[in-house]
DNA sequence: TCATTTAACGTTTTT
DNA sequence: CGTTAAATGA
């Protein structure tokens, strides 16, 4: 023992003493409190380590859930380094992973117990609508009076809320909800007939399997001697009595969180479970991570004074040896158009002087839609960036089209993913056709691959329609029995061909290249998967749908699609949602307006406005040196104008940590670059191409600034010096 | 069935 | 204002 002790010394190491406490407290409950940039990773992963590092348990009796599959890969990571190259095996890692791929594990292998097949789909937001759709079109409910939407996500509130559907019928009271709970049953129904899971089930389907199923509990129970959850102010209810049944025998259970940073109350998660844990787990022992490493104490103190205003929180008090450095800086400006050139002023400044890369900065604000004044401002003055969010990869209609081909090869039941693909490329088969033909199915009573076949007995519809349901019945059964010969690549490839689909992506527009390079994407993921099959591609695709995962995933793959756009030395814009986690040496948070941060929806709810307030909060907490807070006289909003005055939060905020200033800079003060410039000698109707853009028609030229026509996007107005323009 | 015009709408979204 | 989904015409 004295050399086991001896040799773990090292994980010990470089940590303060709240950590190390932390890292020592391996039996019973746990609470860490952890603060914004308190070393909560740091903390975890060495906790991991410590347990496997004094042989308290095998890799295998431990569990770790993150929330996002990018927490999880920097985890698996970190742990793979503390415990050296000799253990790099995988198969000595814990079991890591986020709570639904957890969850997908062990429906796959024990949910037959209550009926669930072993080859189920996961479906996603986009195919939950789609069946919601479809249920409320079988109920004849009007789509404008409640939106599918609206249902949706009532329907997914309750599964979170571990709530059935004859509970969920009870209770409903307002008509919304009233039609949600006619929905809720003939959903339910499509997920089965389709063997089909989604991100709400694959939790609670799990709950239900450890406490109906005694044996199974008892199993996972044994196996789990050791539980962490991180991010545990974002756990649902379904998650919490998750927790709980994994652990109820053993009660070596670890949470990390900060309610302070819970910004995803609207989807279900509830910051309480973290406050009560206390009670809820007798002989919890609680550590608060109080020490900060991130931020200098100008913007950490200030930071404080803006959550300070909450009522509901935990009581801590951050702190950091770092010096105050500078003042937070209040920047007030006439309009969003002077809020992108400010910030490309300073940006520009600070790289121009040498003393900062573009990667330094993150740009954040609280609705998607803000992102364009900016983007436009950093485009007609070549600034480079990149945006997190926005459209995801998996979301992309084209991958979208692919990956439902695919799971109707694996799964020729599954209708909502034929619906999908059963006119693309175009066969002659509409919305009529499809009636006729599910209706004589339903009547015939053949499942769905067998209907497609037999389709030619189906003597109401047209030539066209039979003609290409058995082309299309071919195709789903050819390959289909090709699943296990071909590896998911190779099969991708054939069906594409098959399909002629880059063909079809093609339309002469650059975002048809696009859709065609986003496929090919996909192709080299799919590459990954030889040694789990097209069933285990499909699964990895509905669980990690984010373009950054994929490319940190291929590690130095050869893909060539990773073009300009995502060249690492870029600005950061993003949602102040999408920034947790992160931190950047400068942070520009925009839009600190009554109604745009705190959001106008908030304004009225206490609740909400302490959500909005911890928005602000983790905004703030992610810059390390310098953060600019910003807020304009006025912003176009919805077509019209809007004078907002500053956001209450501005005011939260000590003097003796701000510096304010105006910024209602002129256009010109930019263009003081000492580049050659190169204007571009453009005529009015000649055509040019963009390079975001694309290709358009120059409307009207006045001075430097032209207005452009580009098909598919609109007019925008550039700046002809600086907008990256070509003649064609 | 499909392409184009018109109308409605306008938080955040780890899986 | 700009984008998306339904409605309309060919």
């Amino acid at each position: 023992m004295s050399r086991g002790v001896k040799d773990v010394d090292f994980l010990l190491e470089g940590l303060n003493p709240e950590q190390a406490r932390a890292v020592k407290t391996t039996e019973g409950p746990l609470l860490i409190l952890a603060g914004a940039g308190s070393g909560k990773t740091k903390t975890l992963t060495h906790r991991l380590a410590y347990i496997l590092a004094t042989n308290r348990a095998t890799p295998f009796n431990i569990l770790a859930v993150t929330f996002t599959n990018k927490a999880s890969g920097e985890m698996r990571h970190r742990i793979t380094e503390l415990l050296g190259g000799s253990r790099g095996n995988r198969n000595l890692l814990p079991f890591m992973g986020t709570f639904h791929g957890i969850c997908v594990r062990i429906l796959r292998q024990d949910g037959q117990h209550i009926g669930i097949p072993r080859n189920f789909v996961i479906w996603d937001e986009v195919d939950r609508l789609a069946a919601i759709k479809q249920a409320s079109r079988r109920l004849q409910i009007d789509e404008k009076k409640f939106p599918p939407r609206l249902l949706a996500a009532l329907i997914s509130g309750a599964k979170n809320e571990m709530v059935t559907p004859a509970e969920f019928s009870e209770i409903a009271g307002s008509p919304a909800e009233q039609t949600a709970a006619k929905v809720f049953p003939v959903y339910e129904d499509l997920l089965k007939e389709n063997g089909a899971l989604d991100f709400d089930d694959l939790i609670a389907r799990t709950v239900e399997l450890l406490t109906t199923q005694a044996p199974i509990r008892d199993k996972w129970q044994r196996q789990f001697k050791y539980v962490m959850i991180d991010e545990y102010q974002d756990t649902n209810a379904a998650q919490y009595q998750l927790v709980k049944l994994l652990t109820a025998a053993h009660h070596n259970i670890a949470v990390v969180g900060d309610d302070w940073q819970s910004i995803y109350s609207w989807r279900g998660a509830d910051y309480r479970n973290i406050l009560n844990f206390e009670s809820d787990y007798e002989g919890a022992t609680v550590i608060k991570l109080e020490q900060n490493y991130r931020s200098s104490a100008n913007i950490l103190e200030a930071a404080h004074n803006v959550i300070s205003h909450n009522q509901n929180r935990s009581q801590k008090k951050l702190w950091t040896a770092a010096a105050p450095g500078i003042p937070v800086q209040i920047l007030q400006v006439s309009s969003e158009r002077a809020e992108a050139e400010a910030i490309v002023r300073r940006v520009r400044a600070a790289v121009d002087a040498g003393a900062r890369d573009y990667r330094d900065f993150a740009v954040l604000y609280r609705t998607n839609a803000q992102s364009r004044a900016i983007e436009e401002a950093f485009v007609s003055y070549s600034l480079p960036y990149r945006i997190v969010g926005g459209v995801r990869f998996y979301e992309r209609k084209e991958i979208k089209d692919v990956m439902a081909y695919l799971r109707l090869i694996y799964q020729p039941n599954d209708t909502v993913s034929f619906e999908r693909v059963v006119n693309l490329p175009p066969r002659g088969i509409g919305r009529k056709s499809l009636e006729v033909f599910d209706s004589w199915r339903r009547g015939e009573g053949y499942d769905l691959l067998e209907a497609m076949t037999r389709v030619e007995s189906c003597a109401a519809l047209t030539t066209k329609a039979r003609q290409g349901l058995s082309e299309l019945a071919d195709i789903i059964a050819s390959f289909g029995s090709q699943i296990d010969n071909l590896t998911p690549e190779v099969l991708t490839e054939r069906l594409l061909k098959k399909l002629d689909y880059f063909r079809h992506l093609i339309d002469g527009t650059p975002q048809g290249e696009a859709r065609v390079e986003n496929v090919k994407e996909l192709l080299s993921v799919a590459a990954q998967y030889h040694d789990v099959g097209l069933g285990g591609f499909l699964e990895e695709v509905a669980l990690v749908s984010d373009l950054d995962t994929i490319n940190m995933k291929e590690s130095g793959g050869a893909s060539k699609a990773t073009k300009d756009e995502d060249r690492p030395n870029a600005v950061t814009l993003m949602t102040l949602h999408s920034a947790k986690g992160l931190e950047f040496p400068a942070v520009f948070i925009t839009g600190l307006e009554e109604t745009v941060l705190p959001h106008s929806r908030a304004l009225y709810d206490a609740s909400e406005l302490e959500e909005e307030r911890r928005l602000m909060y983790v905004g703030m907490t992610r810059a390390r040196t310098e953060l600019y807070l910003i807020h304009a006289v006025g912003r176009g909003l919805h077509g019209g104008y809007t004078s907002n005055p500053p956001s209450r939060f501005l005011a939260d905020i000590e003097d003796s940590r701000v510096a304010t200033a105006t910024d209602f800079g002129s256009p010109d003060s930019l263009q003081a670059s000492d580049e050659p410039r190169y204007v571009l000698d453009l005529a009015e109707g000649e055509v040019v191409r963009h390079k975001i853009f694309g290709d358009g028609t120059v409307l009207t030229l006045e001075g430097e600034t032209a207005t452009i026509y580009f098909k598919g996007k609109g007019t925008k107005k550039l700046n002809i010096a600086f907008a990256p323009l070509e003649k064609l």
